[in-house]
DNA sequence: TCAACCTCTCAACGATTATTGATACAATGA
DNA sequence: TCATTGTATCAATAATCGTTGAGAGGTTGA
């Protein structure tokens, strides 16, 4: 990942709204929602969303589909652990230790240290 | 994380001078840097920097401690970690395989299905 | 075709943010 | 104490961003 698509994902992800959207997307895996069951949970009025969803989706860190006359947007995964490396990229001079062992609480990031507890 | 803290943090990131920064100092590792040696690299005036280093401190991104005339800035690393638990907090509905694979180019995030490859 | 539904686009306002230059503060060595 | 170096603060300007409401474009089932 490029240092402008990531200033361009952080500033998406930097809207309550928004930042709202993407984990609710996260959890709900690659299937997906609508956007109006997005609404809903969120309690954004539909031009609201709609801004933000597109915001979002041109920070490619959303995509969408049409299912009939529902519009199904889901998470780009591979958005967000581009963003990881970028960020992290060449971190702690080559020693895990110092910022990977946080990330064992969620299933997705296990390290190696933590599978022989 | 609480979502007002990672919303602060993905603000101070989504900032050009403020992410070189980061990531810069991520790199450094815990040593830190000193705000002037920041400055040369990033190539920005001591007000502008001085303003950008402050911000990231408040989102607690990073810390500083001063030696002698220096005032050494280096990355809060937990920081960071909590900052993807959150964003990927209950991700893919338990299916690490989505979103993990992507992260094995960095030493830090080790997977476990690629360590038999 | 028609009505109902879901979603998007647009313009305007108010609020927030980045940058700059000048100035002030703190620490060091002579 | 004094000059030098490193860094922070302040005020003003320009630019960017979020919200809102009205209106329009597609899609569906009857």
């Amino acid at each position: 990942m490029e240092e402008d698509r990531a200033l361009v994902a952080f500033a998406a992800l930097s809207q309550e709204t928004r930042l709202r959207i993407v984990r609710l997307l996260v959890q709900a895996g690659p299937d997906g929602m609508a956007a109006g069951s997005i609404g809903e949970v969120i309690g954004a009025t539909t031009s609201r969303l709609s801004f933000h969803l597109t915001h979002l989706e041109h920070a490619g860190l959303v995509q969408s589909r049409r299912d009939g006359r529902f519009i199904i947007y889901s998470a780009v995964y591979p958005a967000f652990t581009g963003l990881i490396q970028f960020l992290l990229h060449d971190c702690c001079q080559g020693h895990p230790e110092i910022c990977a062992p946080a990330l064992d609480a969620s299933p997705c990031f296990p390290s190696k240290e933590r599978e022989n507890v």
